[in-house]
RNA sequence: GGGCGUUUAGCUCAGUUGGUAGAGCGUCUCCCUUACAAGGAGAGGGUCAUAAGUUCGAGUCUUAUAACGCCCACCA
């Protein structure tokens, strides 16, 4: 066993973290216990994808909600944080098909059941691998309760859902347009479907009038549809057009014959006016074509190339959309049809997955009807029962509910929970249920779910849902906080707070904690492509786990700003944890022979009171900053307690009371004791060094683990506000006679005497604390008197002056300077409180806290200012 | 076209009921003082984007403007 000198004097982060996490699972610390007493709270895990590799933003997303739960359970709730991963349906039949390509083979070479195994193989085979990852990050869940999206009990959760909803009606099948991928070969839904401008052309093609001279203009992205066009629209009040609506115009290149309509959709100031409606191909066309009974013409595949179909001339079948585009320009400028060539900017539509330009086409897909759930979700938000921090946020929430649309959930895609539909063989008849009613007869739809269709059930279905009885349901759902980033709020926020509100009746979690976006140094978004990505395992190895988080936590605004880093902003908790370290040795090795006993309240020091009264203060603010998701306010509070409060002048002064035998137990006493719940405050942040440092403090508990230990809150024996003032003294004098030693350059080793002369109740305190400025600001002797003499160097200090006669040493005519822009200071400052107190509406409307505060700050600076005069006055005589 | 965010010390940013500004890093000076140089001590540094308004009092509230960023929206 290693005695506390041998602790090394720099932190060993990695040494630490693994033995201290380690210890935490051998003793199945992280285990909720359904069948406790206590009051419950529960986190489900933002599920990870299983492709997926632990970046910055899961970083910080882990150590939030490790921070809430560790919080939480130190403060006595029955705590629950359920880990698991997502099977992300698109992305990871991505990652095998790409596997699989470069075997040279592709999905449809294997089949679907074989591709399955495999994807199951290879999911299997990565399905903890970000979960391990999250271990270095400290993270407390409960791994015997992992799941994953698509497990039998998620399974049985969709299953279960998806019924329910067909059978309410909220579920239907039905030909859309809708977002198509050509390269995933599926349907995507709206939120999967982001929007780029790109630089792009608007065409003017002209469409020749049938049996007549003449022609209309048409103005046109995407000449390629051509062959799909089925009318040609106006605006119904145009009058440049109104002869020509009812007319028949021919469609180049094909020779089809198509009517000319209006419609108020057209914009008559955009283009030419007029607009050519390709139902099959075109949201607003389809809606157009629908108004006026046109049928859709399909000329573009699911693969995105020119269909092969008669509408579509032989020589652009087969042709990708992009060539297929540049050749039709060509046709039709060589057959005169092409009038004009115009730059345009546009938004176009990609796939979120992969990328490639959508085509919107119409086809037969499933589809929530999103309006009636919306309805709860809607209210479940402006009553209250869901709160999102920051609040502005609802607004963005709100906005998309209230505007929602129906969600398209099926994919064409192999990978993901198969839609529990069945068709029969014989008569073509579908029936929708849990299980497949009879195999020889019946056939299961072979689209898939929507990945975020099980990612919206997560709160209940790790739960145990569809069984209600189940123990983890009944103690832990509702969940209480949600933690995630602002990017997934459609997602899958929204859809999980319909569908528990739907299944469950109950709001998924009450509070709903959004953070901000991990960010590169620059404000870039961090990304492989970039190159510009942090890996937070590198990170945890150069700094260590706890410096990452509490460096990410400190930068965490109550605003939920995205967050800046780079590299070597983690040197900021590497130093914090070091310090803690080398403070808490400094501790634990002067704690030799200490007793077991408590802290002697009889015999308190001024300066035990006063870091007593701020420990107990911070515990205060802590708690209220943690319970309002102020974390990084949390962060600050107690970097600077530590540091500033208990390190920089506690410590300093425990140095000196440790040399007093009549208070040295008491002191080691207080030393310990602020030290424990300085770690226990720490502990939520930085749950290694905590762990470690706690468990070398020598203590009568039966408290295995400080992360079991209780979390400090505000107990009225701490406080001690009048000895806290009071010490306001020491540190003023302190920092005063440093300050005079510095500017006239006397060395550390020079010790000089000083004179206070102070009224009678100040001269009381510092009798008291005459050891801490003997010995902090290297003072030889301390007099009291109201003679003080010539060509001394001075401080003013509360109502005390205090002279340090130095004649040889000091320069008077600095030490006038010197003195002289400190009464400046205190000039102006009187001047602007002065004003304010001789206004008389200020009288009339201040608070009276403030105005007797004022005229208290204005007494203190007349003494002050009367002292700095006198001193210069005998400076210069 | 709507909505939101940001603009505060050289840099990165805190600052929720309005009471005249803080941190970390960097800078300057001194110090290896027996926990820590990943440290200690001291110092310097800001008309809080601009303009007007409300108020006794505005970084903080209102309105307008500018710059940057994000989200949403079917303009072919």
């Amino acid at each position: 066993m290693a005695t506390i000198t041998d602790l090394p004097t720099v932190y060993n982060a990695k040494e630490t973290e693994e033995y201290i996490y380690k210890f935490w699972e051998e003793n199945e610390f992280f285990k909720a216990d359904a069948k406790s007493q206590k009051p419950p709270y529960s986190i489900v895990i933002p599920p990870p994808n299983v492709t997926g590799v632990l970046h910055m933003g899961h970083a910080l997303d882990e150590t939030l909600q490790d921070i809430l739960v560790r919080y939480h359970r130190m403060s006595g709730y029955e705590t629950l944080w359920v880990p698991g991963t997502d099977h992300a349906g698109i992305a990871t039949q991505n990652v095998v098909e790409k596997q699989l390509r470069e075997k040279g083979i592709s999905r449809y070479d294997l089949g679907r059941e074989k591709f399955l195994e495999k994807t199951w193989e290879w999911a299997n085979a990565h399905k903890s691998r970000i979960l391990d990852q999250c271990k270095r990050l400290g993270a407390s869940f409960d791994r015997t309760r992992e799941r994953f999206t698509f497990d039998e009990g998620c399974s049985d959760a969709v299953k279960e859902v998806f019924v329910r909803l067909f059978e309410k009606g909220l579920i239907y099948k039905g030909k859309y347009i809708v977002n198509w991928c050509p390269r995933c070969r599926s349907a995507i839904s709206d939120v999967e479907t982001e929007y780029a401008t790109e630089q792009g052309h608007l065409w003017e093609i002209s469409y020749p009038l049938k049996n007549e001279s003449g022609a209309i203009i048409v103005a046109t992205t995407r000449p390629e549809t051509i062959f799909g066009d089925v009318a040609i629209a106006v605006h119904p009040d145009d009058h440049k057009y109104s002869e020509l609506v009812g007319k028949t115009v021919v469609v180049p290149l094909t020779g089809r014959e198509i009517p000319i309509i209006a419609d108020e959709y057209v914009d008559r100031n955009f283009g030419t006016g007029a607009v050519k409606i390709t139902p099959a191909h075109d949201p607003n066309d389809f809606e157009v074509g629908r108004r006026h009974g046109l049928r859709p013409i399909w000329v573009i595949d699911e693969e995105g190339k020119m269909k092969s179909c008669g509408e579509v001339p032989q020589s652009l079948h087969g042709l990708d959309r992009a060539d297929a585009r540049k050749k039709i320009i060509e046709m039709l400028s060589y057959e005169k049809f092409l009038l004009r060539t115009k730059d345009h900017e546009h938004n176009v539509g990609k796939c979120q997955r992969c990328g490639t330009t959508i085509e919107p086409l119409l086809s037969e897909q499933w589809f929530v009807k999103m309006k009636p759930l919306a309805e709860e979700a809607i209210k479940a938000v402006k009553d209250g029962r869901i709160k999102f921090v920051p609040e502005r946020w609802e607004k963005n929430y709100l906005g998309w509910m209230e505007n929602i649309r129906d969600w398209c959930i099926s994919r064409q895609l192999w990978w993901g929970h198969q839609i529990p539909a069945y068709h029969n063989k014989k008569t073509g008849e579908m029936i929708v249920a849990k299980e497949n009613p009879n195999p020889e007869l019946w056939e299961q739809e072979t689209d898939v779910l929507d990945t975020w269709f099980s990612s919206g059930l997560w709160p209940f279905s790790t739960m145990g849902w569809p069984n209600t009885d189940s123990e983890d349901f009944k103690k832990f759902y509702p969940t209480t906080t949600l933690v995630t980033g602002f990017d997934i709020i459609f997602f899958w926020v929204a859809r999980m707070i319909t569908m528990g509100l739907e299944f469950t009746g109950k709001a998924p979690f009450s509070t709903v904690y959004i953070h901000g976006l991990i960010r590169d140094e620059k404000g870039q978004k961090m990304s492989k492509s970039k190159g510009n990505t942090i890996d937070p395992v590198v990170i945890i190895d150069k700094y260590g786990c706890d410096a990452l988080r509490f460096t990410m936590t400190s930068l965490c605004t109550y605003g939920g700003q995205d967050i800046k880093i780079s590299d070597e902003r983690f040197e900021y908790g590497r130093n914090f944890a070091n310090k803690i370290w080398n403070a808490s040795r400094f501790v634990l090795m002067n704690l030799d022979g200490v007793d077991d006993n408590e802290i002697d309240y009889s015999s308190l020091t001024i300066a035990d009171k006063w870091i007593l009264d701020k420990l107990n203060s911070v515990a205060k603010e802590v708690n209220d900053d943690i319970k309002n998701y102020r974390i990084g306010e949390t962060a600050h509070i107690l970097y600077d307690f530590f540091w500033n409060s208990y390190c920089d002048w506690y410590v300093e002064i425990a140095k000196i009371q440790l040399q007093d035998e009549n208070i040295k137990q008491n002191t080691q006493r207080v030393l310990r004791y602020v030290l424990d719940m300085a770690l226990r405050l720490l502990h939520p942040i930085m749950p290694h060094i905590t762990e470690k440092i706690w468990q070398l403090i020598p203590k009568k508990t039966d408290i295995k683990a400080i992360m079991l230990a209780s979390y400090p809150v505000y107990v009225e024996k701490l406080s001690f506000s009048k000895e806290a003032k009071e010490m306001e003294l020491v540190f003023d004098t302190i920092s005063s006679l440093r300050n005079v030693r510095q500017s006239f350059n006397i060395p550390m080793n020079v010790k000089f005497d000083i004179i206070v002369d102070s009224p009678i109740e100040e001269k009381t305190i510092f009798e008291e604390i005459e050891s801490y400025i003997k010995r902090m600001a290297k003072v030889e002797n301390i007099s009291y008197s109201s003679n003080v003499p010539d060509k001394s160097a001075s401080a003013v200090v509360s109502a005390s002056k205090i002279a340090i006669p130095l004649e040889n040493l000091i320069d008077l005519e600095a030490e006038i300077a010197r003195q002289n822009k400190k009464l400046q200071k205190l000039q102006v400052e009187r001047k602007s409180l002065e004003s304010r107190i001789n206004n008389p509406k200020f009288l009339e409307n201040a608070p009276q806290e403030l105005i007797s505060q004022t005229t208290d700050r204005i007494d203190e600076i007349l003494v002050q200012e009367n002292a700095i005069a006198d001193l210069i006055k005998s400076l210069k005589s």
